[in-house]
DNA sequence: TTGGTTGCAAAACGTTTGCATGTGC
DNA sequence: GCACATGCAAACGTTTTGCAACCAA
């Protein structure tokens, strides 16, 4: 909360080697507000001028994922993972069933319910998972199926 | 509710046509406990003697997920897809880290939520996505990175 | 120096599709 | 009969991997 953290740091603390590439995919990752999937941040990342292969990309991702540094999900309709920074804020998403556009929210309301499952069955709750569904805003008047 | 819905049905009321290949696909669903993967529902079928190819597991999985009768859902550790019966009460499922075992949850925290989200943003909530992650009864113990 | 990281191309994997045939209604 | 369902094999798109070269520590 008080010194910044740079990303050597974060890297270094959870024992990956510090890369230009993992750098580079950490700062993306952390400035951008959606998540990405590993071909959009690659190509992202090409236009930044950094050269880096597709995968170098995908092994990059699944190392920051192991050690949670990144957020992997990957939705029923769009057959690909993306990835977001794990800012530990505990945000969650709304999607929308048309356009596919994923907006955060902050607020999560699951903490009672994670002790809920606890007690009633023996289980070690160690994070979730949650997406809304539905129609954004500029798709809502477009509705109808 | 009150008479018993048979899988004919189901398929008629949502204009898909009955053969034998979906109402065995529902009915084993229906009855399975657990989400599962289309190639095990394929060998399951198989097991059973039911004459059947992998695409048309996957196009009648396809379409029950479409009309709504069942739920497709992909984890990001296992990379593919799983279906479960839709069975409209609302169920979650606890996901071991370890044995990658689903377990059903009954009870959702999430009316108040959406509600919130509707309202806080101009969003047309429709459905949300719900894992909790942790560690089973059995793999408890057996904790330790 | 040394073990982890990278690029490249090829392979693997789950899933989808084209087409000819079969089948429900 | 007709539109839709199916089987097969081939195609697809994403992700993973083997290997040699490279580089951070």
């Amino acid at each position: 909360m008080g010194a910044k953290k740079n990303y050597n740091d974060i890297l270094k603390n959870r024992n990956l080697k510090v890369t230009k590439h993992r750098y580079a995919i950490l700062e993306s990752l952390e400035k951008s507000k959606l998540p990405v999937s590993a071909e959009s941040l690659y190509i992202e990342l090409k236009k930044k001028g950094i050269s880096i292969s597709l995968s170098t990309v995908y092994r990059s991702l699944e190392a920051l994922y192991k050690k949670g540094i990144v957020i992997k999900s990957i939705l029923p309709d769009y057959n690909k993972a993306v990835f977001e920074y794990n800012h530990n804020e505990h945000r969650h998403h709304m999607i929308c069933i048309k356009c596919h556009k994923m907006q955060p929210v902050t607020g999560c309301p699951l903490e009672e319910y994670e002790k809920l499952i606890e007690s009633k069955f023996n289980f070690t709750v160690k994070g979730h998972n949650l997406e809304v569904y539905g129609y954004c805003d500029g798709c809502e008047s477009k509705t109808e199926d």
